[in-house]
DNA sequence: CATCTATTCAATAAGTTTATTGAATAGATG
DNA sequence: CATCTATTCAATAAACTTATTGAATAGATG
């Protein structure tokens, strides 16, 4: 084989893997798929495209061997084929908020509007536990939180929020954390808390970064 | 700003960086420039593709702040915008060398025609680098070497290596590096020497793997 | 100031990707 | 075994991407 077309076929191979992570639905899949295996039906709803749609997005993203499934009765559930796929999404993420001062001004802007204020990065929230307690809530939906938490997090969807941040332990910082960057649910819980008068800021990621750093996770069975 | 449109903006602008990155091209510039600034003629040559086409890619590049220009007399110099980038494509070089079987197997195969044995991790050559002297050579072309190399390694690109082999000091480990994984003119090199007797390996990784890692860098003026 | 040169632009045709339909399938459940 | 349900498949039209031309431009050089 000529230099040339070993060049072509290497990159060709490469370029195959980025077009199926270039597409605005993929990658939100990917995102959403870095929370724990989910059903076609789900991942249709949860990112407002037609089931049929999704199942295209899914067999895109699966036949460059990025998820993989398994089937349990009548549904099929996709995830991340491994730790890399992540990795590999995350330093897109990271280049798009440093980049695209578009993409990086509508985080700040969204966020604005809904006057949420300090953010803690992990390396803060663990270097503070070490020193005080801290109320860790988890906003995600309650079955994200069985699939895989930072440890001693409160599950609190934000659905259930009202109903339960009256019986939260007060004089400790409350920090709530949801999927990543791009997620909103904690945003939203720590206006509602500060609202109530808890001192409340989000963690800046998501469980997928925590996950990601090595750091120990909680799984319920 | 609803939920939605908020996700859907921020999603297709990172979508938008990562189409970018979805050309075969593109991705052999990318890596091209990683070793240094080059004009548009020269990156046209060494991709093989007609100078219009080269400048049009290199303009998507440029559209999502990928690359910077300067300008000296009649030539424009492009360049990657900062480290996030090489940074970027690395991951996706990773994940493709990990998820395609047929990329990793290509590698392999190309590698095994030119009867290329063993190779060096960075962090392998910096460990022996502190217990024994060992030859390091930088087989690319002298104006990359110039533009920036491994601190002791000397310049020697693969045109020149007939010539100046036979001076080499003997007895010690040789080590080449060239441009990245995919690039072989590290392996020619030491075929070449292998051939003359000398031990001789290549390292497993690039210049801009080297820089990548914060490790020093010399450049000549 | 005319000329030269490296780069960019514009138009085009061929090829790819996408969302939408509605039908097909494969496995579970009664 | 018939039915149901979640998922996939196939066909299509619209929207994008790409390489190829050849012309235009902007700046340097004599």
């Amino acid at each position: 084989m000529e230099k040339r077309e070993f060049k072509d076929r290497v990159y060709q191979g490469i370029t195959q893997l980025t077009k199926a992570l270039a597409n605005s639905h993929r990658v939100e899949i990917v995102e959403l798929l870095a929370q724990g295996e989910k059903t076609v039906e789900h991942i249709a709803a949860e990112t407002g495209v037609s089931v049929a749609n999704a199942s295209q997005h899914l067999q895109v993203l699966k036949g460059v061997q990025l998820l993989a499934t398994r089937r349990q009765g009548n549904h099929i559930f996709y995830r991340l084929a491994n730790d890399t796929v992540f990795a590999a999404w995350q330093s897109l993420r990271t280049l798009g908020l440093l980049q695209l001062a578009e993409v990086a001004q509508l985080v700040h802007d969204f966020r604005d509007e809904r006057h949420t204020l300090e953010r803690l990065s992990i390396e803060e929230l663990v270097e503070r536990q070490l020193n005080e307690p801290v109320v860790l809530l988890d906003v995600r939906p309650a079955e994200e939180y069985r699939l895989g938490h930072i440890p001693q997090a409160l599950s609190m969807p934000l659905t259930e929020l009202a109903e339960h941040a009256r019986a939260l332990p007060t004089g400790q910082l409350v920090v709530a954390y949801c999927r990543g960057p791009f997620c909103v649910f904690a945003d939203e819980a720590v206006t509602y808390l500060r609202g109530l008068g808890y001192p409340a800021v989000c963690l800046s990621e998501g469980y997928p970064d925590w996950k990601q750093r090595g750091l120990p996770v909680a799984i319920l069975n």
